[in-house]
DNA sequence: ATAGTTTTCGTAAACGTTTACGGAACAATT
DNA sequence: AATTGTTCCGTAAACGTTTACGAAAACTAT
């Protein structure tokens, strides 16, 4: 071939100089249009794998008007990087996995702590690099939301935000595992039951709350506010509920932890009071973690997968892309994802 | 204004019209340029916020042929998200906190776990989404390292990878680690302790491992390859280490683990065991996390800033990125970062 | 052989920026 | 008044793609 002449080209130029053809060919040919002789588009694909030619994305994103990419906006402040744990390496694989086979790639976009948060969404979509957002760690009446309709980009949250809601989004099952730890209790003749919640302007706080609520009316159980720990989601939260746990008056026999993560604190604290997790405290976690499993005693908490949230939370997504609509007719997804209760040996009768 | 006129226009031209002014000026006065009346930038950036303009990221590297953004590359594999933890969370933070200083964007680039690293970062590469990278769990020799250097793009790695390595690279101080663990157990009068590591494909195991053995040389103690434990860094790791530390015929009267993760399963293996913890075994872990404060008993354990460990990743970045060269000018940056001891109670004179 | 159809390809415009270049306006110097 | 310099701004080309359009070529059907 002409290799002398492509030699100083770049780009799809180059390719084209190489073969003799027009862009336009090239362009098609790499595309999968159908308007191109099967032959040619062999040799195009062929020189392009030879010359190791990738497109711009620059310039193809110019052009058409979308990028090929989605975002993961999370926030990367010390007190997120403290709860969220390895959750978000877990939900990004499961979130590939689908993306991929529609040739999407996936950006994170981890939000400085020094920026608001929405200033940070708002530079992001306005910048266009990507065509459409997963958003975590939804607040209540989260502001983000507003934003991305407004913007009529197209995005899926981690989390209701309580708003009329009518965007999709994916969240866990607070109720259904507030109400089947309850359950679990009671049917271990627990009478006092105390649950550990972040404050209640995070919105799953409030609504584990409102679970464990209707569980207790439902088995006839009296709602006591001091029985409400309002604490951290992190170790050291789970240490100051232990504390304020032990400075009740009239101690409760079980405590429902709304993060799996704080059990590691309150394990320490009961530890120090003498007092034995599973006889004298029965405990019960929220979300399982490989952590769960070796803590003695092991915690019974729920467990759920998170590649496969992942998975759906990406074709929900894909269902609200205008590309994609035809492959995944689902309309905006409102679902609550399933926890499966996991046994372990922290809870029990009360006293052993 | 001409509104009326600029309404239907998008991006810098809208903000031209509105202005009764070329697009080019507005492109000068928006990138601070020298030749713009002080007067026009004022209006300019006043009517850049009015009508919210944020400038097309694709438009714009386009021309300019840099993006304003450096990747960070991780791997999404679910055996990555349980080992590295919390690790990368709190790294983005400090990361950004330097890289927002020169309004540098991050962004997260999560390999699937089904592709090939390589090929990744190929990908990404070649679509020119960023200006930089940065690559974190570098193995020994690492192929992606000769990649970047042959196309010629600013990066460095986080951890060494045993070429030459030129390159600019930072790496935890697994020698000095291993060398005060050594001498704070021998100082204890322990005489036989066992390390664990992963399999040494792994870096850093083999650095951690050459730590531990020059320590013991230098203290006159024989080194025995029975007390090398080979485990996986997850609390599963640590459960099986444990299986393996007590199996040995002569068992060791402590253990030192190349992760902090794995002290939790140890702990649960050795309670099994009826062996105490800092009392019929030493144990003492690497990186501190806001876990090991809560293990009972603490975890004796090295501490580092991850906010500022980002930062400096971040500095030595921009150290050889050509646009910043001038602010930072400190070459390749090859960095062996320090660690502090953090006394817990896992570990004492063996026999308690 | 002619007209119509299909296949295949080249041409050129467009996407939204940045920037080299040159020109206009004005001030300062001779 | 002519020259030189400075300040500011408009024009237009470029960056690497994709794609609408039309034309040439190759068939097909009359």
């Amino acid at each position: 071939m002409n290799e002398d002449k492509s030699r100083h080209m770049k780009g799809i130029r180059r390719l084209a100089k190489h073969l003799n053809i027009s862009i336009g060919t090239v362009s098609r040919a790499l595309n999968g249009k159908p308007d191109v002789n099967e032959e040619t588009r062999k040799r195009v694909l062929a020189a392009a794998v030879e010359l190791g030619y990738e497109p711009n994305q620059a310039g193809r994103s110019l052009r058409k008007g979308s990028t090929g990419a989605v975002g993961l906006m999370i926030e990367s402040s010390p007190e997120t990087a403290a709860n969220s744990d390895n959750f978000f390496l877990g939900l990004i694989d499961g979130l590939q996995s689908v993306l991929s086979r529609q040739s999407l790639d996936l950006l994170v976009l981890p939000c400085p702590s020094e920026e608001d948060p929405n200033d940070y969404l708002q530079r992001m979509v306005a910048r266009q690099l990507v065509d459409a957002m997963i958003l975590s760690a939804t607040q209540h009446r989260d502001p983000r939301i507003a934003l991305l309709s407004g913007a009529d980009i197209p995005f899926v949250t981690m989390g209701r935000a309580g708003f009329g809601d009518s965007h999709a989004w994916i969240d866990l099952d607070f109720e259904g595992v507030a109400n089947r730890a309850i359950d679990r209790l009671v049917g271990q003749s627990h009478r006092r039951i105390a649950v550990a919640v972040p404050p209640t302007d995070v919105n799953l706080g409030s609504i584990f709350l409102d679970g464990y609520k209707t569980a207790l009316r439902r088995h006839g159980l009296p709602f006591d506010p001091d029985l409400v720990i309002y604490a951290k989601t992190t170790e050291q939260g789970g240490y100051v509920a232990g504390d304020q746990l032990l400075g009740l008056s009239e101690r409760p026999t079980a405590i429902l932890l709304v993060y799996e993560l704080m059990a590691i604190g309150l394990y320490r604290r009961l530890s120090e009071a003498q007092l034995r997790v599973g006889k004298d405290m029965a405990v019960i976690g929220f979300r399982e973690s490989p952590r769960s499993r070796f803590l003695s005693p092991r915690l019974t908490c729920f467990r759920m997968s998170l590649h496969e949230l992942g998975g759906s939370l990406a074709e929900s997504l894909l269902a609200v892309m205008p590309q994609f609509q035809a492959q995944y007719p689902l309309g905006a997804v409102h679902m609550i994802w399933p926890m499966e209760l996991v046994e372990g040996e922290s809870d029990g009768p009360p006293g052993g």
